[in-house]
DNA sequence: GCAATGATATTATACGTATTAGTTATGACG
DNA sequence: CGTCATAACTAATACGTATAATATCATTGC
């Protein structure tokens, strides 16, 4: 049980019959001035291989003065259960980018607790323990914490939040085109009286998929009522049934539903199961969101954001940023990615009007 | 932009007037032999506070020859997608309670490509190389890289490994008591004619859920026929929804439904809701797992997993081990945690025969 | 023939901590 | 009064790496 050592760059430098500083050097290759004869390179390299060499984290991390690690914070809302296949989605796909680069990813966040103020400081103090050189903040979260680690020095790249109060790199998403290309198809299939079940927060994300809606309807020339546009303060799943069996009652039913989420999707097709509304016989349903659109049944038309994308745009922004460290500060690019609808089987042309 | 140092246990001894040695002892407290007067003690806590000290984890790494990682192999399975909330709860599960103990959780896996026998040999190497102190397996895997990691000396967690064929702790359920606790349930609101949908596969899970439920039946004296226990030999969704539709197809349809999985639920009641068989009014449904039951409408009865707990201990076993890891080795041991029923609104007393 | 240059490699050092071995003062004991 | 133990600390060191500062040697230019 005792565990063997694993093979040191002094080992290396043995077996090959050279200083440890040559194998340093031939390593990290070409960052460095001095120069190394073919020859010795060969036989260091050869040395490092047959000793399964690799070099231990910590002494690089204390000798460099740089950890390796990128931090994330993922955003688990309380009010909004069903957005963590969405920041699950986001998690694994910048792990693997920051891998893929050689940099240790490491994700902390209030699991179960609410978000509350002293969380966010024990987290910002986590990420500066651990001696992150950046951290990726999942989701709008409090300027103040972000600010606390740009004191620091610690680079930070935000995802999904369209306005910053400080001025770090961001990562967000257009929801025009794929919006867009919903409201496009569903005019297509000749629909016309399309209804919105969406949010109403002061959440700019939001309030862009609303407007994108309105805007792809106005540029067909058609209606946005208020018997058509319902919203709703919260995501949940509730207000998303309630809301659909307003549209229901209605004298005059919609042909068609856009759902602002996957969640509010699942709500409108709980109302419309209960009403016994067949989708998409009688009524075609689209979703945002594309987590879990394809799960639900039929299998629902929608709007997905491209979740790898975002992750390595941020993982690339944040390296980019912590190699930069020394030099001239980088601009705070926003990198803004396209939606795009994805058809499935939850829209058809409008019944027979009757 | 240039990152201001943080505070080392130096700066911390010249603030109180003291060496560097004694302010680590005075922090690591109890186990050194060295003894420090209460007053220096006071002195040495209240400089370390002023300056907002925190070790630097690399050299503490270094020095101490513990990286205080924990490495966690996700089970990322290309059949069964909708297993993904499973390991996601375990993940942050696992995650919160290595935090909670000072180590920091470091997850890598083949989140895009399928489990691959290469994919399988970087990991384990990944893991060597970041100087894990010990893994956590989510899942079963070849019992090779579990074996290649120990051979190093790395002590090894598995969670969902009924049988082993490499002698490590465990972390495991018992799908019976909620599987009887449902048959239970359904039996009492008067069902006599339950059916199994399930996945027949050479996996143990899979037995252990079907003899439970079997073994339930008979305690009732109630009949399992070839014509209401369904298997499939993988676990996706169409198959969830074909076995449905075959039992919707006999003479004598079942009044209840149990299904070996979530996905296999959405499956049926895709088969129930295409063929207009109502919920629970009609037919009752309960699955096993309840990771998204709840999203399904209507809300299932389910068989919930303790993800939190399995997690946490299996972190406890762990770091268990790493500590021990220089005194007699442990005995490998296998913790079995139980399953219980969530009531929610898919079951109902049975129709009147009809 | 000798200083100057360039190529190639080595020695020495610092990163921040934990710990072993040593140091100083203080009193106890014979 | 000298030896010895004890309390309370400090000095020195090693963990494994990256790099600045040197060293060695052959070759070139004059």
């Amino acid at each position: 049980m005792a565990r063997p050592r694993s093979a040191t760059s002094t080992d290396v430098a043995r077996l090959a019959g050279v200083s440890q500083a040559t194998v340093s050097v031939v390593l990290n290759g070409a960052r460095s001035t001095i120069r190394v004869s073919a020859e010795t390179r060969q036989r260091v390299l050869a040395a490092a291989a047959e000793l399964g060499y690799s070099p231990h984290p910590a002494a690089q991390a204390l000798r460099r003065q740089r950890s390796g690690i990128i931090g994330f914070l993922p955003r688990i809302d309380r009010d909004a259960p069903f957005t963590h296949p969405i920041h699950y989605l986001l998690s694994i796909h910048a792990n693997r980018a920051a891998r893929e680069r050689g940099f240790q990813f490491v994700e902390a966040g209030p699991e179960t607790d609410p978000w509350r103020d002293s969380a966010e400081d024990e987290l910002v103090r986590y990420f500066l323990n651990h001696r992150a050189d950046g951290v990726i903040f999942d989701g709008p979260k409090s300027a103040g914490a972000v600010q606390r680690l740009l004191d620091h020095g610690l680079p930070v790249v935000q995802i999904f939040r369209p306005q910053w109060s400080v001025p770090t790199p961001t990562v967000t998403v257009d929801a025009r085109p794929g919006i867009t290309a919903a409201v496009d198809h569903l005019v297509t299939l000749g629909h016309r009286r399309i209804a919105f079940v969406g949010r109403a927060g002061n959440h700019p994300v939001d309030l862009a998929r609303l407007t994108a809606f309105l805007t792809a309807l106005a540029n067909h020339g058609l209606p946005a009522t208020a018997a058509t546009v319902r919203l709703s303060p919260i995501y949940e799943l509730d207000q998303g049934e309630r809301l659909t069996r307003e549209l229901l009652a209605q004298r005059t039913r919609p042909t068609a539903i856009f759902a602002g989420s996957d969640s509010l999707a699942l709500g409108a097709s709980r109302a419309l199961y209960a009403a016994r509304v067949h989708v998409p016989d009688e009524l075609s349903l689209i979703s945002y969101d594309d987590t879990f659109a394809v799960q639900l049944y039929p299998p629902l038309t929608s709007v997905a954001q491209p979740f790898a994308a975002l992750a390595e745009r941020a993982v690339a922004l944040l390296i980019a940023q912590i190699e930069q460290l020394d030099g001239p500060p980088l601009p705070p690019e926003q990198v803004v990615l396209p939606t795009q609808l994805n058809l499935r089987q939850s829209t058809a042309p409008p019944m027979r009007a009757g």
